[in-house]
RNA sequence: GGAGAGAUGGCUGAGUGGUUGAAGGCGCCCGCCUCGAAAGCGGGUAGGGGUUUACGCCCCUCGCGAGUUCGAAUCUCGCUCUCUCCGCCA
């Protein structure tokens, strides 16, 4: 969410902002809102003040055994008048809240300005691609062979865009997460969560997805719960509404969880394979910092999650996304892209982003510079480290062999049980 | 699911319908003392909003939401959450 007040003061720079975002006019309704707000605001808290002044006085007549009839006749009517200038105030912060909440948040000054990813801008690459001396195969066909994967199985207990992993396959499913996992504790210093994978709608609103993106989203009944779409969600909320203390920061955790997207809107985009699933599992990386940190966090973690594809080494790029192309509440953000043979292209792996205080504004996370300092938003920062089925997909299709059989990285063997081979 | 207890500031813990945004304690900050520290002593210490060049002033907030009242932390109703016992359960 936007502060109201930088709306308020700064009005061009945040029309400018909103307009790379291809987001703009609902500013100077914004700030009609909000003159109208205040006004109205000033009126009534006028009359409270009244009310408060003659009640006390009230109270000292009672006391003194003296009539006050008058003065609380009069006060029938002030609250009258309260009671009707507060519902108005009411309705106006309903209405610039409803905008607020629907408002992306402002790019950075070094996000490339563009409507969508023809904008974007590769930063690195690392890794070259194989040369394959054999017609490859996609990585559904090889996995379904090699019994790793069973799309039909899938399909039948559950529907479109689930998929049933079998023997290796779940395997390499669970070794993945366990070797992201305790790369990120042990090397990079990150916290291990297991959060819940239902949450309020409260944390649906910290983190940005509601009120916006309610089609995106599975709800679970009964109860009033959704299922989170990244762990994102349970683990920047754990801090919501609280007031941190400055040596805690930054934070830094670490979370397995299944991911749950309903895909409205992509029907016929990546039918086939593990790449759009309404359920995938992901190892998250989140981040609370100080404003003046989030920067140099946000460039960290984006090493940290391309640590996991050297490591399996998979070649892959990274990309800085144009301002169109960001995710709603995103101020900057680097894709990883790692690059699936079979059909010749780099493919989002992981997105790492910089939300600034947009987020900590939502959730109310904040913090205390010293001990008698007053509270200020944190930044918050997460991203992939990394996605487990596409990482799956991606390893099927750069490990294969002309025989069918898929060599395991190497780093993974011990996670495997020893296995070397899936064939 | 049944029965009961509770929710107050960073923490703990008082609170009779009327200068109680809230005693006391702990913690923290500033000062005194000290070579330095501890102890001791004195003072300070919630958040949000509005307004003001500023000092300041005002409004709201005692889990959340309604209500009663001139006036609610305190009374009434609804909701949420936590804890204890029982039942069920991986």
């Amino acid at each position: 969410m936007l502060d109201l007040k930088l709306i308020r003061n700064n009005p061009d720079q945040v029309r400018a902002g909103l307009n790379k975002r291809g987001a703009a006019a609902l500013v100077d309704e914004l700030l009609r809102l909000d003159e109208e707000r205040r006004d109205n605001l000033a009126r009534v808290e006028a009359l409270k003040n009244k009310r408060n002044v003659v009640s006390k006085e009230v109270g000292r007549l009672k006391s003194a055994k003296v009539d006050a009839t008058n003065l609380i006749n009069e006060m029938k009517e002030v609250n009258e008048e309260i009671r009707q200038l507060d519902g108005v105030v009411r309705d106006l912060e309903e209405r610039i809240n409803e905008i607020l909440y629907t408002l992306p948040n402002l790019p950075q000054e070094d996000v490339p300005v563009g409507a969508d990813e023809q904008a974007n801008v590769e930063v690195r690459r690392w890794g070259e691609p194989r040369t394959f001396s054999f017609t490859l195969k996609p990585h559904w066909e090889l996995g379904e062979s090699l019994n790793m994967f069973d799309f039909e199985q899938g399909a039948k207990i559950s529907g479109a865009r689930f998929t049933v992993l079998k023997g290796l396959g779940a395997r390499l499913e669970r070794a993945l997460v366990n070797f992201m996992l305790d790369l990120h504790v042990n090397e990079h210093g990150y916290t291990e969560i297991f959060p819940p994978f239902l949450v309020s709608g409260a944390c649906m609103v910290g983190t940005g997805q509601l009120p916006k993106f309610a089609e995106d989203m599975f709800k679970a009944s009964p109860g009033d719960y959704y299922l989170i779409p990244t762990a994102e969600v349970p683990v920047t909320n754990l801090h919501r509404e609280e007031i941190l203390t400055a040596e805690r920061l930054p934070i830094k955790y670490v979370a397995y969880s299944a991911c749950f997207r309903a895909e409205a809107g992509s029907a016929g985009r990546d039918t086939r394979g593990l790449i759009r699933q309404h359920q995938f599992n992901k190892v998250e990386l989140v981040k609370l910092t100080k404003p003046e940190d989030s920067a140099r966090e946000h460039e960290r973690l984006v090493q940290d999650a391309e640590k996991v594809l050297q490591l399996l080494n998979l070649p892959y790029r990274v990309v800085l996304l144009s301002s169109g192309d960001m995710g709603f509440a995103a101020s900057k953000c680097y894709d990883l892209e790692v690059w699936l043979p079979s059909s010749g292209q780099y493919r989002e792996i992981s997105s790492c982003s910089n939300f600034g205080e947009f987020q900590a504004r939502r959730a109310n996370i904040r913090f205390r510079r010293e001990p008698d300092a007053k509270p200020e938003f944190v930044h918050t920062l997460n991203g992939s480290g990394l996605a487990i089925g596409r990482t799956v997909a991606a390893i099927v299709e750069n490990y294969q062999q002309a025989d069918g059989s898929i060599v395991v990285p190497e780093i993974l063997v011990p996670y495997m049980g020893g296995v070397k081979t899936i064939k």
